[in-house]
DNA sequence: TATTTTTTTGTAATATTAACCCAAAGACAG
DNA sequence: CTGTCTTTGGGTTAATATTACAAAAAAATA
């Protein structure tokens, strides 16, 4: 079968499942090596890369659409979501599929919901869908010199943006990081999503003063010279602090 | 007319205008001798409070519909806003218009967007719509004891969380206030948004280094006591760290 | 009308706390 | 031993909290 027959039988189902109108895209950001990556997909019919989305069900909560769009795609399920703006400009997906019928389910105009994931980068088995060459995590720093669709940039970078504000207002690394890990790991975490060095001394204090973090009694061997102490979260003190917030002011 | 004869109607002229099953709703908020408001409308149909909201057009920005509604809601235009987060629980207004047909407008399932504003307090005019009995400034201290419908009670809330944890990221107060102000009247703004008492010789130093203030050759007379010195934002900075952020980390 | 009282503003001086930077000590591989 | 990386501690600077006080203006008093 192929992709234009493909895209407008999948049409007719969606014209029956889903909310018209209604889109859902996710910037999921992965970790891995002291990098920054996030999940993108290939269309077979243009060639350009593209966020991870779908649409809601008529009877389907959003977070729940976007978790079972996540699923499909990465495997994972029960991932750390947040919306974080939403993409109404009228034109937004005016130019795509201009060689279908104006009755294709994709030729609506889509109000799009941004959410970005936070994932454990080894836990992600990136599944390219039907109508995709290709599923696949991409280094941030390679984003910027591929094709990507409509305003999907825009979307990556105001999910950077909105990520890096709630940064100083919640905790973060449980979803990102491995069970275990090391403040060296953990600081390149918060570097790398901010973009900026930290320096080592304070944020150790700063981090062990919050008090989400509980020093186990072992540390990470193997690698070259001293061995880093290995921490896991405190998570309960994570949670409240995710709830309440850290104050400024 | 009698109130259903109108919804009735209405739903017709809906269908045809607007996109289906999306809504937004907006918490407006102002500041007036030093209390906080925000806008709430009293539907007629079963006396329960309200936030002013409306749906999208078919062709027309999210955000633009939101500020079309507004203008109908309260004479102003050019309206500071922001969207805050998305109602999308699919039973959110499941108990609304119970005895109406299924198929009006109103009782579609609704995603809604929720977005707040900030505007200035004097220049509003509060109007009702056809199906409200008031349209009204309420103190937000009093909206707890308040009958709310479906979950505007929780947009309120959500909308004041956000809104203060964009306050360390963001200038505030051009759009709340008259374009000439006092740092009393400014710190009071911040008080109220936070609900604590600051520090005022903090405050001040906080600002003045911020350099959003422009220090007038005069001064409020009239009150009783000393006349504070009155102060103009300075655009310029102000926008540009509206832009880029005020920076933590 | 002149003077005092009261209250708030604006700012400075000081103490306390937190953030920041640097470098020494500890640990481990080779 | 040596080099490199992790931790920790000390010293410094910046931010915040506390206190104090003079200036200003309306209101009260004489």
């Amino acid at each position: 079968m192929d992709f234009r027959t493909q895209i407008i039988n999948a049409s007719a189902e969606s014209y029956e499942k889903f909310l018209p109108h209604i889109s859902v895209d996710t910037v999921v950001f992965g970790f891995d090596q002291g990098s920054l990556r996030i999940l993108l997909l290939k269309m077979n019919y243009n060639k350009e890369w593209f966020l991870p989305g779908g649409y809601v069900g008529k009877n389907e909560d959003t977070d729940e659409a976007v978790k079972r769009v996540l699923h499909e795609r990465s495997g994972v399920k029960d991932i750390f979501l947040e919306e974080f703006a939403v993409f109404g400009n009228p034109q937004r997906n005016q130019q795509s599929f201009a060689d279908y019928p104006d009755t294709l389910w994709n030729k609506q105009r889509f109000i799009s919901i941004g959410y970005y994931a936070l994932v454990n980068y080894t836990h992600v088995v990136p599944q390219p869908d039907a109508l995709s060459e290709t599923c696949q995590w991409v280094d941030f720093k390679e984003v910027a010199a591929l094709n990507i669709t409509m305003d999907h940039r825009s979307m990556i970078n105001k999910a950077l943006q909105v990520l890096r504000e709630r940064l100083s207002h919640k905790p973060i690394g449980y979803n990102l990081l491995p069970e275990k890990f090391t403040l060296p790991e953990l600081q390149g975490l918060y570097e790398t999503l901010l973009g900026k060095k930290l320096n080592r001394g304070n944020f150790y204090r700063k981090m062990k003063n919050i008090g989400i973090l509980l020093k186990l009694d072992e540390q990470r061997k193997g690698g070259a010279h001293k061995a880093p102490d290995l921490y896991r979260f405190n998570l309960d003190v994570y949670n409240s602090i995710l709830q309440e917030g850290l104050n400024t002011w």
